[in-house]
This record gives C-alpha cells, structure tokens and sequence, in this order.
DNA sequence: GCCACTATCTATAAACC
DNA sequence: TGGTTTATAGATAGTGG
C-alpha cells in the first residue's frame, strides 16, 4: 500500500526498515483489537522491534491468552494420555513443549 | 473496508460474524508475516476463535518468542531486583506475573 | 527518529454463487 | 457452508518538514 508496491523481503536500509516496522506495526494491533472486538475472539500479539523493544497487544489479558494457549498444547500433545480423542487443529501444533511444562 | 463502512463493536449476527472472522484473522496473520519478514522482526501472534480453534504465528517459533517476552517481564519486574535499572516500555507491562516465575 | 500528506495499493463488506 | 466478485474503506510507501 502506498505510493509504490514492495516485494515482501527484508528491508536492507535501517532507517527505511525502522520506519515501515513503526507504521506496520501500529496498523498490526490496530487490526488485532479490530478483529478481537468485532469477533469476540481472545488473542494476544507480541512483537520485538529490531532493538529488542516489545509491544504487545492482548484483548483479554495476555496471561489469560498464554495460559490458553498452554492448555491447547498440552491437550494437543497428549502426554499424559495419548489414546485420548485429540482436537482438531490446522495446524502443526502437537510438538512437544516440554519447556512450558508445570509452568503455571 | 469493503461496500460498506461498519463498526467497531461486536458483530451480533453469528454467521456474519465468523465470516469476518475468517477474513480479518487472514488478513491478520498475514499482515504479521509481513511485518516480521520486512523488519526483521521476531514475533508471535495468537488467536482463538469463538469456538475455541487456535490460529497462531510465529516468525522464529512461538516458544521462542514466549521465553524472550517472558525474559523480558521478569526484566521489568524486578521482583528480585528493584533497585537495577528498568527497561523502558510503552505500556503497562510492569505487573507482576507469578503464574510465569520459573517455568523455564 | 517523528508527524503530516496523499497517491496508490491492499483488505474486506456485501452481494452473488 | 464455502468460494468468487466488486465497490469501497483502510493501510501505507514515498516524500517533505
């Protein structure tokens, strides 16, 4: 969207990619708290400028989220119980997570 | 966007409603796949939809992700270090967040 | 490195299959 | 219920201060 028409690959000049991370990452939560409130959806962004500075946006609460999202794999990986009906996903989501284990 | 202008509020009519659901978490995700790739940015997106579907995306790996916005919240807790020097951030991400302590 | 402008490009609300 | 089309709203690349 603008003036000209950008191939999607990293942005080589620093002040340009600085530039673009600021308006697209604006617009980014802006969507997210858009779809979250027409949708009723829970859900949580997280992002790390290139300065390792974070932003974040989450419609309920981003522990609620991550917690949510927790629950989802755990269930997903079946460690515990792996003959048990298994959710549906769409995608590859049933690795193992051993690191967010016992976490909460 | 689209025929008509609408609202931000919740859409009451089911059907419509997951319709734009389908189309903004689309639309969303692929707006995050963008930004990460033309910033060079790490990031994590989540979303749940009213049934429960998780749709997710990670630039790197979303345990990734969640370990360094983890790091990065401990950080700024300070919880056993409240008098070292606290890393500037935007919003309110300085409460305090047991339910994450030690589950990495 | 940040705000304003605006020509253009993209996402999408409605309509239609 | 899920794709396809189309007009329009919205996002943003390039530019200037």
């Amino acid at each position: 969207m603008g003036r000209g028409k950008i191939a999607i690959k990293r942005i080589n000049d620093s002040t340009n990619r600085q530039v673009t991370f600021s308006k697209r990452r604006s617009g980014l939560l802006k969507k997210a708290r858009e779809l979250s409130i027409l949708c009723d959806a829970e859900m949580g962004v997280i992002v790390f400028s290139c300065t390792g500075k974070l932003y974040d946006f989450a419609s309920s609460s981003m522990q609620s989220v991550l917690e949510r999202y927790k629950e989802l794999r755990d269930e997903g990986n079946q460690l515990f119980n792996p003959a048990s009906e298994i959710k549906s996903q769409d995608r590859s989501f049933r690795k193992s997570m051993p690191w967010m284990q016992r976490s909460l």
